[in-house]
DNA sequence: AAAAAAGCTGAGTGATTGCTCAGTACTATC
DNA sequence: GATAGTACTGAGCAATCACTCAGCTTTTTT
């Protein structure tokens, strides 16, 4: 690993745990192992580094969750849906720091002034409600999902899952144990209205 | 307004957009038009200000939330549970300051080493999903709601619910847009299996 | 091996921070 | 109107901050 790869390494775990203005460059200099100047010389200030920091994430968590669904077949849109949901919890417990990163609320403010910071956090959450919107179309093709609207339906199941790794992130309650409840009121969200045909 | 009342407000609001290391005394004092001073007399610290800015937050919440809650009468659980996410959603764009406020990541973290600000938050969140998990049992009872966990169903409503407002809070989505569908994908999931016989 | 370029250092700088404290202004009690 | 207690002030302090820069070391090019 190079130095740049360490010092963007430490930063990023920084950032996520204690928030941009709580982060100082000496920190992470201190953390790395290189004196502070060479932050400065390989990121030219500490906003730059921020914004590295958020596109190493968004390639990350965009490359791992684009690689997971192509290389999988899916038999229904339904099981796609339950495959996201539970890869997407999965992931957030292997990349801890990149989902409490998104979780807090600096990033989104900085946004505000900062175009390249606003282009990084979009990229990541069109490419999650993308996927989500695709399984619902799918699952309405092959009979597996009710007729609604996809876009804001994959949005509903998106926060929902979001919120709960939120509660596990902030430490208020276990995700791991409403795993299996997930699964189960999306599907129960899910379903296609049972009409009295489907008896006969 | 005394004094006192008037420097928590600014607090709040400081506190609430900008973080709690990125807000300064200084600024809350100019902002209060009050000297810098001032506001060490009345709360000893910094620390101790915030905690008392989450302590009036937290009696906000509950109270706006009981009072609306007790005084009225639901035909079913489910109707209640419609009016609570109604109801909260509402609330959020009230008081944006003390919602944004609990989707920071700095109370949590600050939760971790001072047991007060723990306090707080857990007593919030508790009384929140209290009353989605008495509404999802008295839908049991009356047969408005299909069988299922009632506290692990409650985080689950919740954490959608509260996911919705943090997209709006973060300026991803705008939960407005979401409103009706919420509820209905509340229905869908929390609505007793169609047997058969429902239909003879 | 000389020259050039890139990588790296850490003391130094001006700005900002939370907080103190000696002193002033106001209010209540006698 | 003297006394006492509370409310308030703002200059000043030590600590910390992001960032600079002159100079050193290592690598690459010629």
């Amino acid at each position: 690993m190079t130095r740049k790869e360490a010092i963007l390494q430490a930063a990023t775990i920084m950032f996520s745990q204690s928030g941009y203005k709580d982060t100082s460059t000496a920190e992470i200099a201190k953390m790395t192992g290189v004196a502070e100047g060479t932050i400065f010389y390989h990121f030219k200030n500490k906003e730059k580094l921020f914004l590295a920091v958020l596109e190493q994430t968004r390639a990350l968590i965009i490359d791992e969750f684009n690689s997971f669904m192509s290389h999988r077949q899916f038999s229904s849109g339904m099981e796609a849906i339950e495959t996201a949901v539970s890869f997407y919890m999965y992931l957030s417990g292997k990349f801890e720091n990149a989902f409490l990163l998104l979780h807090r609320y600096f990033p989104y403010k900085m946004a505000v002034s900062v175009p390249g910071c606003r282009q990084h956090l979009e990229a990541i959450y069109d490419c999650l409600v993308d996927i989500f919107e695709e399984a619902v179309t799918a699952g309405q093709k092959d009979g597996s999902i009710a007729s609604m609207p996809p876009r804001k339906t994959a949005l509903i199941i998106f926060t929902m899952v979001d919120g709960v790794v939120r509660f596990k992130t902030y430490n208020l309650y276990d995700a791991s144990a409403l795993y299996g409840d997930i699964i189960e009121s999306c599907k129960k969200m899910l379903r296609p209205e049972q009409t009295a045909e489907a008896y006969f």
